[in-house]
DNA sequence: GTGGCTGCAAAGCTTTTGCATGTTC
DNA sequence: GAACATGCAAAAGCTTTGCAGCCAC
């Protein structure tokens, strides 16, 4: 999730962006971009149809993994790698990185300037061309703080 | 994988770790143990099995998984995250990132020294605590860049 | 000898696929 | 109307579980 403004705007600009990468505009995909725009909980396929099935009953588990493997592919969303057994995906696709909860699993995006000092460079290596990267902050979360 | 020293130093002192740890020393954990660490391959379970067949052939998949959690589960190996489907494995515990092919998925691990630039510090949040970080840089490696 | 470990088979999840039907443009 | 998308059901991974028999200590 982005700030307020930014979603809106996302979510309204997404017939646009569907049409200028060919795709057509369906109320399921709507509905599973408007959902992930306006969330940061980076959620599994699964609780994307739980949540998508409340406003839109007769949507299919296998339409919903169809989607998020076309919005990615596309750019639209991310994948996050996880150390858990499930796929996660987050529409914020700008630069940032991740602190996941190595109790709960719970994952929260961190924005590149909230990093004190210096962020890393790109590691200039004759075998490997870095076009991007990211990094994991592992720990405690807050709930999980207290009884860790 | 480490230096070769370092490399059979660890599988030499692996019935030393099991009893430390409180676990029986089996042929089938020495085999998948010396595997491990004399990769560096970040290798899946289902190719552990491939691997450790060949000299144990009795050896079953279930097998495979029981254990590598274990080792996982001890710290005496560290689990990667990834983007695929799989679960990837490296023996290699110290603080390292990984270099990991946007095309082909293999991973290659990469030192803390080997980066250009200061590392991050670790973020002071006050709702997370940090205990670990690590770095993912993506993109295409040398058997992939010619095709990139 | 005992507790822990392995191997087998079955089950459980997550994800993918094929195809008929329905929808967008 | 044509091309594309959806929904269903079945299949295909990957991983876990239960349990009988075996092995390390």
């Amino acid at each position: 999730m982005m700030n307020q403004a930014e979603t809106e705007k996302r979510i309204a600009d997404f017939p646009m962006t569907c049409r200028n990468a060919g795709l057509k505009v369906t109320p399921q995909r709507s509905a599973i971009f408007a959902m992930l725009a306006a969330t940061d909980s980076h959620p599994s396929p699964e609780e994307v149809y739980s949540a998508i099935r409340k406003s839109t009953p007769s949507i299919s588990l296998a339409t919903v993994y169809k989607i998020l493997e076309l919005f990615h592919n596309r750019g639209f969303i991310r994948r996050v790698s996880t150390l858990d057994q499930v796929t996660r995906y987050d529409a914020n696709v700008e630069p940032h990185h991740h602190l996941i909860c190595s109790h709960c699993g719970r994952i929260q995006d961190i924005d590149v300037e909230a990093i004190a000092g210096r962020p890393p460079e790109m590691p200039m290596l004759p075998d490997f061309q870095v076009s991007d990267y990211e990094i994991q902050f592992h720990g405690a979360c807050s709930e999980c703080r207290p009884r860790a």
